[in-house]
RNA sequence: GGAACCAUCGCCAAGUUGGUAAGGCCGCAGCCUGCAAAGCUGCUAUUCGCCGGUUCGAGUCCGGCUGGUUCCUCCA
């Protein structure tokens, strides 16, 4: 496995830390709000990496937070009236469901930062004990950035502390422009507090990861984790501000590897609220199959930019749709063994920093192989079984094409018009026998007229949702 | 203002070590079909934003320009 590392910039071969084993922390949401189409990237691409490293027979551990303690969070609280715990878990429950649609797998550890304060409040202590950190007079506890000679090596950021200063003037306790908090105090009755020796207050955003992933993983002593995620916009500071609170307090570097999602624009513009586009996943599920979405999002390599837009999720459906079509043609039947050199140039494909476009082709190759050769000979059962291995094998690599092809193609069409339409099929086939082709023609247009694509094989005519 | 990334066929998109452009969608022709659809076959960029340079040879390296995105503030 190569993985292309933010820090260096280059792909690096992926030498855990421990052998045989993979430790993955990705940043998860903040949950305030539905997720939107960016999560479902990020978390598409993330899933990808883990079901790679298992498929190359890594023991995986993966590890995605909530944030569940949050300014914004506050706000809605204080907007709905509602408390934090039911705001927080009703948007956990919703992002977890929707990841599911997706075919997300979930992540080993799901931490929270309610669950994790006292893993939180131990590692400020450290670094106030340590001297990397220090209480200002209203108990705010900021991070001595000036402390950390590192500071920057990860996002590549110059200390341009002049130009900075005039832009966070207010802050005026903090004793360098790039310090940041650590612990918030309470600031009036009405705010959410949690006690700690320092002050009664809440923590910053940036220790809640640190200090989950010193919670939850050992480390070899030199690295807590292998992989540490997230989007591209967290590199700095979050990443930045992770990696200095983790390398002051433990001794050693927070992650070995870090990799970040590009982002999603939604018909070439930002992706924004106001937009009022297809911004949030539920939205997006209404209208398309949850493994339709996954394998367009999954399309483009993480890296990338995304540019979310109908034309293209139309082409990616069709792509997906042949695969099912092939599968259509090997049922019923049961899978043998997955062909090794279609396993093997699958796998180096996504070996290779998640190379989904060599992947997909190589698996658009697949397909059309096995059509041309069932066309030969549609009963060749070696190469039918065969087949649907190669299948199964993509299901649990990539997450696609495990379902049942006929109710792929049947999503959304309910039992009153599914006989319906086979009464209509019926009709049409008595008419064909008939001779009757204008009358079968008649059918057909009618059917079209539904959304019903039919299609006329050996086996009879088969029908799916336009 | 500072920094990073990107720019390949009508559209999406691959292309570590420079060696002569994957795959998909669309389109065209053919096979198959009563006709279609589906499937299959063939065709579809001498060319990789522009201008220079290095080299026997560059989409791939170097410099400049143009265009786009992102980060420097909460953000996947």
């Amino acid at each position: 496995m190569v993985i292309f590392d933010s820090v260096t910039k280059t792909k690096r071969p992926f030498e855990p830390i421990k052998e045989g084993e993979a430790s993955i922390y990705v940043c998860g949401p903040t949950v305030y709000d539905d997720a939107h189409l960016g999560h479902a990237r990020s978390s598409l691409a993330f899933d990808l990496l883990a079901r790679t490293l298992r498929a190359l027979g890594y023991k995986v551990t993966m590890a995605k937070n909530f944030t569940d303690i949050d300014d914004k969070i506050i706000k809605k609280v204080e907007a709905t009236g509602k408390s934090m715990q039911e705001i927080t878990a009703y948007y956990i429950d919703r992002y977890l469901k929707e990841m599911a649609q997706l075919g997300v797998q979930r992540a080993d550890i799901e931490p929270k930062a309610t669950e994790s304060l006292d893993a939180i409040e131990a590692m400020i202590q450290r670094l106030i004990d340590k001297g990397f950190a220090y209480v200002v007079s209203n108990g705010d506890v900021y991070f001595d950035t000036s402390k950390d000679p590192r500071y920057g090596e990860i996002s590549h950021k110059v200390h341009d502390d002049e130009e900075n200063q005039s832009r966070v003037a207010h802050n005026s306790e903090k004793r360098n422009p790039k310090d940041f908090a650590l612990w918030k105090a309470c600031k009036g009755e009405e705010d959410i507090c949690f006690n700690a020796p320092f002050a009664s207050g809440r923590p910053g955003w940036h220790i809640e990861c640190s200090a989950m992933i010193e919670k939850y993983f050992d480390g070899n002593g030199e690295y807590s984790i292998d992989i540490h995620g997230g989007g591209a916009d967290l590199l700095f500071p979050h990443h930045e501000n992770e990696a200095a609170q983790s390398r002051c307090a433990t001794g050693h570097e927070l992650a070995k590897y870090w990799m970040h999602n590009g982002f999603v624009q939604i018909d070439g513009e930002k992706m924004s609220k106001s937009l009022g586009n297809s911004f949030f996943l539920k939205d997006a599920l209404k209208v398309y199959d949850g493994e339709i979405l996954r394998y367009y999002l999954n399309s483009v390599h993480y890296r990338n930019d995304f540019n979310f837009n109908e034309e293209d999720l139309l082409a990616a459906k069709k792509r997906l749709d042949k695969l099912y079509r092939l599968k259509k043609r090997l049922l019923p039947g049961k899978a043998s063994a997955v062909n090794p050199t279609f396993k093997k140039v699958l796998l180096d494909a996504m070996a290779d920093d998640l190379n989904i476009s060599v992947a997909l082709s190589v698996i658009d190759e697949m397909v059309a192989a096995a059509n041309e050769k069932l066309d030969e000979n549609p009963k060749e059962k070696a190469l039918k079984k065969e087949t649907l291995a190669n299948l199964e094998f993509i299901d649990t690599l990539l997450g696609f094409g495990g379902k049942e092809p006929y109710s792929y193609f049947q999503i959304g069409v309910d039992e009153t018009l599914k006989a319906q339409i086979e009464a209509l099929i019926a009709k049409r086939t008595e008419a064909k026998r008939a001779k009757d082709f204008a009358a079968a023609d008649a059918i057909r247009d009618e059917l079209t007229r539904m959304g019903i694509a039919i299609m006329d094989t050996p086996e009879g005519t088969v029908w799916e949702r336009a």
